[in-house]
DNA sequence: ATGTCGATTTGCT
DNA sequence: GCAAATCGACATA
């Protein structure tokens, strides 16, 4: 095990969430309050003014006000009214995007993460989609805003780097109503990945 | 292997 | 009212 380091402010406090969508994978998650740790496999960002499928494209409301605060916290929203959707805040304060955890690879605490899921520790199902994942760590929606260089969640560099041809990047998964956002490339995963997301098309 | 459908909160029309 | 950054149960083949 190589040593980890958690990544700093300056990591998520870039513009464009699309770069910060691609340099997040192969990071570790890592939830310290029960031990469970797992590698990210694949994300997506969203944000800017031409995102119509992003949260923020409307405007602020109760739900997404986090997405519009400041970088390297967490964005967590209910969706279908009952899964939990881990977001990573990008950008200044004030300008709203985030990137979207959508896989992760068990690393620390498998057995715990494959009990909450109920399936065995090698099932990627354990891990794979974003529902899945938050439901395998424990997150929770009272994490909602935490930091994620000291809080309840916490991602980390352990030396890791993913050449271009190891990465796959296309269109974003269930925002077909977004019209010519829909199309943006701005999803990213590892390929080969069993953990990646079994997506739609 | 593939398709339909229910769960259940949030926000727009 | 209805669709949503989803998942899993169940049906059919």
């Amino acid at each position: 095990m190589r040593r980890s380091k958690v990544l700093p402010k300056s990591f998520y406090a870039r513009e464009d969430p699309v770069e910060v969508a691609r340099d997040l994978l192969g990071k570790i998650l890592r939830v310290p309050s029960d031990g469970c740790a797992a590698r990210i496999v694949e994300t997506e960002a969203y944000g800017g003014p031409l995102d119509r499928a992003s949260h923020a494209w409307r405007g602020k409301t109760p739900r997404n006000q986090t997405m519009f605060g400041p970088p390297g916290t967490a964005y967590i929203y209910l969706c279908y009214g009952m899964h939990r959707m881990l977001n990573v805040v990008t950008a200044p304060k004030g300008v709203a995007a985030a990137v979207l955890i959508r896989g992760v690879e068990p690393v620390a605490g498998q057995a715990r993460m494959a009990r909450r899921r109920k399936y065995s520790p090698n099932d990627p199902r354990v891990g794979a989609g974003p529902g899945a994942l938050t439901q395998a760590l424990g997150i929770r929606m009272g994490w909602d805003g935490c930091d994620l260089v000291s809080g309840p969640i916490r991602i980390e560099d352990d030396g890791m780097r993913l050449t271009d041809s190891e990465v796959r990047r296309g269109r974003r998964v269930g925002v077909d109503y977004a019209g010519p956002a829909a199309r943006f490339p701005w999803r990213f995963s590892v390929c080969e990945n069993p953990w990646v997301s079994r997506a739609k098309a």
